[in-house]
RNA sequence: GGCCAGGUAGCCAAGCGGUAAGGCAACGGUCUGCAAAACCGUUAUUCACCGGUUCAAAUCCGGUCCUGGCCUCCA
């Protein structure tokens, strides 16, 4: 059994698909004007666990990331650079995609763009006019608020008693502060399309209605992002779709914290702004930085520092070693150890239990370090047998489907590297521990670290 | 001002009524030709603060202080 927490309810709930063994899911993804910061790649992480885990739970995932290519910002990007919005949203979608695998992050099965839709977008609106829910003002088309009375209902605000300057002296003519645009109508911009609904281009929100309910139907299981989209990016979506529907629209609704750097919002005014770029610029190991990102529960506040990015690559380069070593105890013969197996079954039911827990990734990792710890103790006692060493070997490669911040590939070496190993095991033999010495040396420039075991000398990557 | 999160060891981080998981770092030990790695052990009488409820509170209630978020287009 899955919980998750629901916005919507504020509480843990059972987590039920629509249809049996699907999991249909929509998770807001990148405005293309920029290169994305480390704070929008803990929603993708986060993102990306969820999805992860719920494959490793069994269900199929048909998930949906969008990216926004026409908005303020976006345009006024290309029209700085002179180029077409397609030309200049480019480079950071491509960018994007390279994060996203730097990263591990599991690709969707689909990456809707905004510009690509429109057609989409401008039937909803047709409707919501068609309804009454929405009205024309001078170009412009707005959602009237006021028509559908459970608005407010995933960020719980009051509206009856929020007004503020801001909202009272928006650009836009509206009837009401609080409605805002599905369409904007434009005059002198460079970028717009012509439609049935007039000559203009999409508001933010009515993208992510018209491209969740193009892939995934009117109502789909999960919708996530980071909690300053619950409102009013969200609230907005709900008001569209169940307005052109008349039936909900998401079941789930899952919200990531944000992430603040040294306790501060990361600004770039504050001169502490990362972007994945940035770290891997500054020599940080990308699976460090999923780790990092990764293991702070997802509705907790994510403080982000270099020190703690040091401490995050140590945890996964001793994951990283443990695995690699296990490849050692794969040539040793005997019986298998009943032990074993069951450590791997109490490993993989506490690891399985803690993530259903509205994904309880810090005591999923606490049965693994336990796991680990286990292993080695029998390692250590020379317990450990070969057919033990690749049922272990095995369940890693599992959990890693879901933590994906192990190397799993590539366990063996370089012809003249084994020989150079032999080499100095000769060497130390002969207690010419100068030659074996400079030869640990040499491979050790090769990224090989050796460790001399009672066993044999094993062998693990920097 | 309204609403919502969070404050747990040097750092990161679980636990959310039954007497403080785990990781990193550090220190001591075992092993080693020396290392490295690994293993074993040690490191919070205490969970921002003050009251209260309870046989029992880090966990519930009230108040205070800090940090962050949202309040119309920021994950």
């Amino acid at each position: 059994m899955i919980m998750l927490f629901n916005t919507l309810s504020r509480k843990k709930e059972v987590f039920k698909p629509i249809e049996e063994g699907t999991v249909k899911m929509y998770t807001c993804g990148p405005t293309v004007y920029d290169f994305a910061h480390i704070g929008n790649f803990r929603a993708y992480v986060f993102e990306d666990l969820l999805h992860r885990f719920l494959e490793y739970a069994g269900y199929r995932v048909i998930r949906v990331m969008n990216i926004t290519d026409i908005d303020d910002k976006t345009i006024a990007g290309a029209i700085r650079e002179n180029v077409s919005l397609q030309q200049y949203t480019e480079k950071y979608i491509r960018a994007f995609f390279e994060d996203m695998e730097c990263l591990k992050l599991k690709k969707a099965a689909y990456f809707p763009r905004a510009t690509h839709h429109i057609p989409e977008m401008v039937s909803i609106i047709k409707i919501l006019l068609e309804k009454g829910y929405a009205y024309e003002k001078d170009g412009s088309i707005y959602f009237r608020i006021s028509s559908f009375p459970s608005y407010g209902k995933l960020s719980q605000y009051d509206f009856d008693r929020i007004t503020t300057a801001r909202t009272d002296s928006d650009e836009y003519e509206k009837e009401q502060a609080r409605d805002f645009a599905l369409w904007k109508g434009t005059k002198d911009e460079p970028f717009f399309w012509n439609t049935d609904i007039g000559k203009g281009r999409p508001g933010w929100h009515i993208e992510c209605s018209a491209m969740s309910m193009k892939y995934l139907g009117e109502t789909f299981d999960i919708h996530t992002g980071g909690v300053d989209n619950i409102f009013p990016h969200h609230e907005n979506e709900i008001a569209q779709s169940e307005a052109v529907t008349g039936k909900k629209f998401v079941n789930y609704w899952l919200h990531c914290a944000h992430l603040l750097v040294n306790g501060e919002k990361m600004s770039k005014s504050k001169g502490n702004f990362y972007t994945l770029r940035d770290l891997l610029k500054k020599g940080y190991a990308p699976d460090g930085i999923r780790y990092l990102l990764m293991t702070t529960h997802y509705r907790d506040p994510l403080n982000f520092s270099e020190q703690s990015l040091k401490q995050a690559e140590n945890t996964v380069k001793h994951l990283q070693a443990f695995h690699q070593r296990l490849f050692f105890a794969t040539n040793i013969n005997g019986e298998s150890e009943p032990e074993i197996a069951k450590t791997i079954e109490a490993a993989s039911e506490g690891f399985f239990n803690a993530l259903a827990d509205d994904l309880n990734i810090s005591a999923a990792m606490a049965e693994i370090f336990s796991f680990v710890r286990n292993v080695n103790e029998s390692f250590e006692a020379g317990k450990l047998k070969a057919k033990d060493a690749e049922k272990i070997i095995e369940f890693l490669n599992r959990i890693n489907e879901v933590i994906a911040v192990i190397e799993t590939a590539g366990e063996k070496l370089p012809g003249d590297i084994i020989c150079l190993i032999r080499k100095r095991e000769q060497a130390r033999k002969e207690k010419n521990y100068q030659l074996a010495d400079s030869i640990r040396n040499e491979i050790a420039d090769k990224g090989i670290l050796l460790e001399d075991t009672p066993y044999g000398t094993r062998w693990i990557k920097k």
